[in-house]
RNA sequence: GGGAGCAUAGCUCAGCUGGGAGAGCAUCUGCCUUACAAGCAGAGGGUCACAGGUUCGAGCCCUGUUGUUCCCACCA
């Protein structure tokens, strides 16, 4: 039964504790159960390579903030959890693992290469699990998957072999986005471009057989002229009309290439005159397939030039550009430099800047796919919530590009296709197949790469759940309810996963996708290692506790925006768990042991009334909010009835009947632990380890084992007292009485000081009499001293050094002034509101309770006139 | 070039379907009072970016302007 609270809230001795609580209760655990409706959130994966970062820190409170809100509706709620493979992080940290000992990818070789690899996952792969707990985060851990896991990989392999013998997977050579430092080619998605200051360079090419005539060009990548195949210009281009298709002389290659009419080359832009580099650039690529030039590649995989490039072969890319300025300076052929500043292309793993190259890829055909997926959203079947973000996912979809999925990489799910070294046939198969089927060959090599992360991870809301497999799990969650993640994988992620989910399962994925923005720092700048700015949540956690940093989280949160976390919220939050462990303590306190159950007492006082209203109206409010996803708004009306009705006026209401003792302090007693008890559940989402710590003490007879899987409180009509049964204006009269007593008790007046700080800045100290005797006493404060308060201890900083009295800091005249300016103020407000009354118009249309108000405004501010005026002439 | 967001108190932000603006922090005043000084009681502080329009009435709806952030596309 009721016990007693520890006198302060120790988050470190609690959280834990109650996380095992629960695990060995088996809450987490969403059971099939054909009575109860179920739930379901797919984790975000988070990578194995990861830390628990901010942004997780928000996700996945959200996620949790749902979950538990919905378990306690009863519903059969499912948190998948599990963690992504992350091809390209993790195969880039094991690389670099290895370069400490001097090796390379190829020195072990595949297969140990893989071996390291899990044997990394297995050591590394479990922290951000741990890290997850450490929230509170209510996951079905025995369902716990991770991308690369078996189940996946079968998954994977069947939706590729779909795919293929659909023909909406296809190999081939195109020019596609490759990262020199990566080693491996990425998809446009990956993509990310950067604004960068850059050149201009002008070039001249000589017109063969026309001796001192030069077509001049411009181009910021000088470098890529050894793989010039032509020059273009506008077919409409009068200037240069006449000399289509003469050759020109490629310099420092001393190759003639011709000069072709392409509509593509705008007149206005630089000379109007385009080199066509067909293998590096793919406007260059699209012009070279209608001109039938040839295609020639100058460089090699890790960003250096090949053996096309001549004397140049060898150099990095930024050496050749280098050299070949110079070189065409040497020569006169550099006309001039300009700055240029332009967008560029980068690696958003790395950062390097990507070249475009032609290269044999495997790649899905994206237009059939999106088709179902834009209708899953305009028919309504997947929300965005806040609905905006519809624009930005049709706008992708429909101008959406083939997928490039193969990764020249070693960690990941290996691509499902053979090559027989005979005849050349390529099999794709769900198998490893031991003849080729056309010339029945055994000697098979299977495709050495394998496929982007990111297409493992669409399948995720299905592949988790048993897919291919029919199995139960897949039949009762699926489709999925809510996705919640960041706007920043709308693309690589969410809309990915709702065209698989449309192909694959004839249904998308989820019914709502609750997009939110990022955790900024306190100046509203990105969280970023490189800057230094990031705030761990794990440190916020062993320092306030993870109650504080979700709540934190949750406020101010809205859908789709970002947010800023600082120092003074986490203050915050940890002030109101403070808050409510006091209040709940303050009820413990003074709790009649019969009292066992949370049931609120057959007659009802007037406070009584007028505060379960108010929590009646509170239960609707966080509900309706919940279900809107406005989880930023449930938390502030949470907060606020606590706050401000629940301990600053009913608790202090109920101390006089507490006092009083007998018929009246029980049903106080009894209303407080129906209204706590219920608040706490409402709080529960939020703030979990709080709320079930002080749950657990309260009188819950009948209630279940945990607060997690209590009922989620209801809206009861019978709660909803009338205005004259629950009088506010006769409980806020009774607070005021209260006070009024309190005010006649006669207490001295205290002391005020002033500490001065070295820094020139001033600091007051504000407390009772006993301590500012103590320090009117002394000549001089020690630095580092204490000074015991009731209740906390104050040191005085190093930097305080003497010490003033304040007597005089009352100012006569400023008082005046703030009088004067009130008074003012006061009367336009009346003369506002006659003139609004005068208004013919307003009394006969506003409705009669908005006039009545108005009404009763001008008395209360004649009221509040005549008080100011009185305090004036005291004063004057 | 296309699209979206934001602009409200000194700072950070709420403000749901239009009824004369709210919170936290900061500032000022008073205060150890049956939980909580990580607190209590109060106060000051806002032409709700600007200009028009609709309406009896606009922070909210419409049009335009300015500033700012982001996303997408990309002219070599």
């Amino acid at each position: 039964m009721a016990r007693e609270l520890a006198k302060v809230y120790d988050p470190k001795s609690v959280e834990d504790r109650t996380y095992a609580f629960w695990q060995e209760g088996n809450f987490f655990h969403a059971e099939i159960d054909p009575q109860k409706k179920p739930y379901t959130i797919v984790i975000p994966p988070p990578n194995i390579t990861g830390q628990l970062h901010m942004g997780h820190a928000l996700d996945e409170t959200l996620q949790d903030i749902l979950i538990r809100w919905r378990r306690m509706q009863g519903r059969s709620a499912l948190w998948l959890p599990g963690t992504d493979h992350a091809s390209i992080a993790t195969e880039a940290k094991i690389v670099a693992s290895m370069k400490e000992e001097g090796l390379t990818k190829e020195d072990l070789g595949r297969e140990k290469f893989l071996e390291r690899a899990w044997a990394w996952k297995e050591k590394y792969g479990g922290r951000i699990v741990e890290q997850l707990k450490k929230l509170g985060s209510s996951c079905d851990w025995q369902r716990e998957r991770f991308t690369l896991d078996e189940g996946c990989n079968k998954a994977v392999n069947e939706v590729f072999c779909r795919l293929y013998e659909k023909g909406l997977i296809y190999r081939g050579e195109r020019i596609i986005n490759w990262c020199p430092h990566c080693l491996t080619s990425i998809s446009d998605a990956e993509v990310e471009y950067e604004d960068q200051a850059g050149h201009f360079w002008h070039i001249r090419y000589p017109i063969v057989g026309m001796e001192g005539q030069y077509i001049e060009i411009a181009t910021t990548r000088p470098e890529t002229m050894l793989g010039d195949t032509a020059v273009a210009v506008n077919p409409e281009d009068e200037r240069y009309t006449h000399l289509v298709g003469k050759m020109l002389l490629l310099p420092l290659v001393n190759k003639e290439i011709p000069l072709i009419a392409d509509p593509y080359v705008e007149q206005e832009f630089g000379t109007g005159c385009v080199k066509i580099t067909p293998a590096h650039d793919p406007n260059d690529y699209e012009v070279g397939l209608r001109h039938d030039l040839p295609i020639l590649n100058i460089m090699n995989e890790d960003g250096t030039i090949n053996e096309n490039g001549g004397k140049y072969a060898g150099m990095d890319r930024y050496a050749a550009r280098k050299a070949i300025v110079a070189d065409l300076e040497a020569q006169g052929y550099l006309v001039r430099i300009e700055d240029y500043s332009h967008n560029v292309g980068c690696c958003y793993r790395c950062g390097t800047t990507v070249e475009p190259l032609i290269s044999k890829q495997w790649f899905v055909r994206m237009e059939p796919l999106a088709k179902p997926a834009i209708q899953a959203v305009k028919s309504g079947a997947t929300k965005f919530v806040p609905e905006r973000f519809d624009k930005t996912y049709f706008h992708w979809m429909e101008n959406i590009k083939d997928w490039c999925i193969s990764r020249q990489l070693w960690w990941g799910h290996r691509i499902p296709a053979w090559y027989c070294r005979d005849c050349g046939e390529v099999i794709v198969a769900r198998e490893v197949p031991h003849a080729c089927p056309k010339c029945g060959s055994q000697r098979l090599e299977q495709d050495p790469d394998t496929l982007d992360t990111w297409f493992s991870s669409a399948l995720w809301p299905f592949s988790t759940l048993g897919w291919p497999d029919e199995t139960p799990e897949l039949k009762y969650f699926y489709p999925t309810n809510t996705l919640v993640t960041g706007y920043d994988i709308i693309f690589f992620w969410v809309a990915r996963m709702i065209f698989s989910g449309c192909e694959q399962m004839g249904r998308t994925p989820f019914d709502t996708v609750l997009i939110h923005g990022l955790v900024r720092d306190a100046q509203g700048r990105k969280m970023s290692k490189s800057l230094g700015n990031g705030i761990d949540p794990l440190e916020i956690i062993d320092q306030y506790g993870a109650d504080t940093l979700r709540f934190a989280l949750a406020t101010g949160n809205s859908p789709g925006n970002d947010m800023r976390f600082s120092d003074e919220k986490v203050k915050a939050s940890r002030n109101f768990a403070n808050k409510i462990w006091n209040a709940s303590r303050f009820l413990l306190m003074n709790l009649d042991e019969s009292i066992t159950e949370a049931k609120l007492p057959e007659t009802l006082e007037t406070e009584d009334k007028w505060v379960v209203s108010l929590y009646n109206t509170l239960v609707k409010e966080v509900t309706d909010n919940l279900e809107r996803f406005e989880l930023g708004i449930a938390v502030q009306k949470l907060y606020d009835f606590i706050w401000d009705i629940l301990c600053d006026w009913y608790i202090e209401l109920c101390k006089t009947r507490l006092a009083a003792g007998g018929e009246t302090a029980r049903a106080a007693q009894q209303v407080l632990v129906y209204v706590l008890g219920n608040t706490l559940k409402l709080l529960h989402p939020f703030m979990p380890f709080i709320t079930e710590e002080i749950w657990q003490s309260l009188p819950h007879a009948g209630e279940g084992p945990s607060i997690m899987v209590a009922k989620w409180p209801v809206y009861d009509e019978a709660l909803s007292f009338t205005q004259e049964e629950a009088d506010f204006q006769k409980v806020m009269d009774l607070i005021k009485a209260i006070r009024n007593q309190r005010a006649e008790m006669n207490i001295p007046p205290a002391k005020k000081a002033k500490v001065y700080i070295e820094t020139g800045e001033t600091a007051v100290f504000r407390a009772g009499a006993p301590f500012l005797e103590r320090l009117a006493s002394a000549q001089s404060v020690e630095v580092g001293e204490k000074f015991d308060l009731p209740g906390a201890v104050q040191v005085i900083t190093p930097a305080a050094k003497a010490l003033i009295p304040m007597e005089q800091l009352i100012d006569k005249e400023k008082e005046l002034a703030r009088l004067q300016k009130e008074k003012e103020k006061c009367l336009s407000d009346i003369a506002f509101v006659e003139k609004k009354l005068q208004n013919e118009a307003f009394v006969a249309k506003a409705p009669a309770q908005v006039v009545d108000a108005e009404r009763k405004k001008i008395e209360v501010s004649r009221q509040h006139l005549a008080k100011l005026e009185e305090s004036i002439a005291a004063l004057g």
